[in-house]
RNA sequence: GCCUCGAUAGCUCAGUCGGUAGAGCAGGGGACUGAAAAUCCCCGUGUCGGUGGUUCGAUUCCGCCUCGAGGCA
């Protein structure tokens, strides 16, 4: 069985200069799990790494669909695996780098997303529902043809019990059918990462960073999206750092608020993104603030290579 | 100097007709199967500015003090 390494970690935790380090040592190309960087034009607010930083090696999955397109985790799962193929067949250890949980999750569980589609204008219907007679309305819905999935969704979370519905809709079959327990993929072995930090140097770090943003033209380049006639109703525009600076744009908050929202959504965020890499059975995590990059890539390759030195 | 209004959770504030108090945000924990940087769930003890007084009992009423905002001189 063939592996793959993947790198996790909350935003601004230093992820992508070590997976570049760890590409050039291997001689392999970096696949991305981000769901923003997927986009093209949204460069800065994405923290994508510019040309001079990938320095010679490629990157997949980075720029690939245009900031008026929709793109989903079955998109990303079937193109990720595509590459993940190549390069195994070129004899290289793919290096998957990203912060989109969900997007890790398509490549380490076999996932059955084939089946049902999005169904826009049954999502708007429902929706419409909610807002008129309740939530729990659509969520007694959900009871009513698939139990078990009504039962592990909280009827508040619409876009999940819409979601349920959807899939009832189209197949016929209740949402459960594709949410037993997950299996882990036989398709390769997978070495997973996590990468730390203290909480408080975290947020440090997000703090800085966002200024970072804005001084390298955050605002010019959410401008130029704006003017290329995008605006909150995209997918892509529902970025953290993009919606913000779009309602700064559109006059609806002012700068220093502007600044703090885009603060706040990048913490709360990283928060989410530990929650959901603690889950992950196996991973190793490095703790950034306490090894240098050497010692981390070295302890990666020995992690690779079979004898695990497991890290606190 | 005088008058008025404030002072309650990390922040913004609500409230207690006198029986020691609660929202939003922040923060913490968690969930997550075709929007996932999305979406959602759970978690609130804080000398109620200080100090005297009235009272069985004061954060609440009264006096004084401190600090802040505004007004009059």
């Amino acid at each position: 069985m063939q592996k793959i390494i993947i790198i996790v970690g909350p935003t601004a935790v230093g992820k992508t200069a070590l997976s570049l380090a760890l590409a050039e040592k291997l001689k392999t190309e970096i696949i991305s799990a981000d769901s923003v960087q997927i986009y093209k034009h949204l460069d800065i607010g994405s923290a994508k790494p510019t040309i001079e930083e990938m320095g010679g090696i490629p990157h997949h999955l980075i720029d690939c669909v245009a900031p008026t397109e929709v793109f989903s985790v079955s998109d990303y799962a079937a193109l990720a695996k595509a590459e993940i193929r190549r390069l195994h067949d070129a004899d290289k250890i793919p290096v998957v780098v990203g912060g989109t949980g969900l997007y890790v999750n398509s490549l380490i569980y076999d996932m059955n997303f084939g089946a049902s589609p999005a169904d826009e204008a049954f999502r708007l219907q429902l929706e419409a529902l909610a807002k008129s007679e309740g939530n729990t309305v659509v969520h007694d819905r959900l009871t009513c043809v698939d139990p078990v999935a009504a039962a592990r969704i909280h009827p508040n979370n619409l876009k999940r019990v819409i979601r349920a519905l959807e899939v009832n809709h189209i197949t016929g079959k209740p949402f459960a059918d594709f949410a037993v327990e997950p299996s882990k993929t036989k398709d390769y072995e997978v070495v997973l990462i996590g990468l730390t930090r203290p909480r408080d140097i975290l947020y440090d770090r997000i703090n800085e960073r966002v200024g970072l943003m804005i001084e390298a033209g955050l605002i010019e380049e959410v401008k130029i999206l704006k003017n290329s006639g995008l605006n909150d109703s995209y997918q892509s525009m529902q970025g953290i750092g993009y919606k913000e600076v779009l309602s700064y744009l559109d006059g609806r908050t002012s700068y220093d608020e502007m600044i703090d929202k885009v603060r706040q959504g990048s913490r709360n965020y990283a928060k989410r993104q530990m929650t959901w890499f603690k889950r992950y059975e196996g991973i190793h995590f490095i703790d950034l603030q306490e090894v240098s990059t050497e010692e981390a890539l070295r302890e990666i390759l020995s992690i690779i290579h079979g004898n695990c030195i497991i890290t606190k």
